[in-house]
DNA sequence: CGTTAGTTTGAGGCAGATCAACTTTGGTGG
DNA sequence: CCACCAAAGTTGATCTGCCTCAAACTAACG
């Protein structure tokens, strides 16, 4: 679903600007609009009871945010935050609606979406279960790396997405620069050898 | 998305039966048909390199079964094997296109659905990082039973589905009989208390 | 009633979390 | 432009939950 496949249904676009750390919605709240983002990255995040974070997944320009909760008519599982500055516009629950009546074709494609997130989320869960620490942050830096090249993603940020601990972000790190398959620069770094990389156990 | 709802589509209804342990898909297959459980049960695995099994879903009478994977247009990410004698009805794919194009208000229910199975499917994943293997067994426990209270779960269908090992299983069981929690009897157990049982750490 | 799949219990080891102390980075405001 | 400092990163030491391996027991089905 694209934002000027939909731009026809919105009578009043509301665009809105954030700064990195502000929040576009709580967990817990009801969905009141789906979230187009235009320009930047946000992150879904869960806190657990105890307090540690979890970090679902990245949305950048050309996605959309909130529209798990829109469909399942639930609260939001997990509270979603600006990565970078971004750039977003809001959609209404009542102009999604209408427009998912107008074009089944775009209902199609967020179950397309969705369908995929799930089949990922049931790998990333089974992967937490079966792989080891180092072969966890190998995959989480090459995905993140590969497919936001010009974020500078944290250790703790890293730790969240791979479900392990910043401290462990650093020792792997600094043993497969010593492997040759990234390069740390200050607290970015780049991908040497990502083929490798996602072959380390 | 029930039967009698997309029963008039059907040109040609193929009705199978299988017994415990037979297989419906495997993993890596391309999704051919869709599939209908008239009863009882089906698991959806995932078996990983190192052979470590996970239990992503369970699917009961009048749930579908391979559409994720239709959906998303991709193989099967995981296998789904009966848990029990089944009844299943296979649709066809391009039968399942067709109904898409008549009945939009079926294919929400489908996003709805797998909407709801994302949410929780990353709930869990956090879970994994985050509670005790006693909680998550305790959970599972209460999760299984109360919603398939006719099945007997063996301790390592309980351990894929918690994410822990079938020797884990047994001890916390055998703890959680000790505290009046639950009641063991022979493969099988009752649940005594699935209020405080959810709130076992 | 024999056989196999499932369960129980114990002992031992280790990956990675946790805690702690120190260093580096890079943004910002004077 | 530089000095400052809070946020981010590094490194080491310790500790533990739960996995792994092993061996003996029990249920259920043909």
């Amino acid at each position: 679903m694209f934002l000027n496949e939909v731009e026809p249904f919105l009578e009043n676009k509301v665009s809105k600007y954030l700064k990195r750390g502000e929040i576009l919605y709580h967990e817990g709240d009801l969905p009141q609009n789906i979230f187009f983002i235009k320009k930047g990255l946000v992150g879904l995040f869960y806190i657990s009871e105890s307090g540690k974070e979890t970090f679902f997944r990245v949305f950048g320009p050309g996605d959309i945010l909130g529209h798990r909760s829109y469909f399942a008519e639930e609260p939001y599982h997990a509270s979603s935050i600006a990565l970078s500055e971004i750039d977003y516009i809001l959609v209404s629950t009542s102009e999604c609606s209408k427009i998912c009546n107008e074009r089944p074709d775009l209902v199609m494609n967020v179950l397309k979406q969705t369908a995929r997130d799930l089949g990922r989320a049931e790998l990333r869960m089974a992967g937490l279960l079966d792989k080891s620490a180092q072969g966890r942050v190998s995959e989480s830096l090459v995905y993140l790396k590969l497919k936001y090249p010009d974020q500078v993603w944290t250790r703790k940020e890293i730790a969240e997405y791979s479900g392990t601990t910043f401290e462990t972000v650093t020792r792997v790190m600094t043993n497969l620069e010593g492997k040759g398959l990234i390069q740390k620069s200050g607290r970015d770094f780049k991908l040497l050898d990502p083929e490798k990389l996602l072959k380390v156990h």
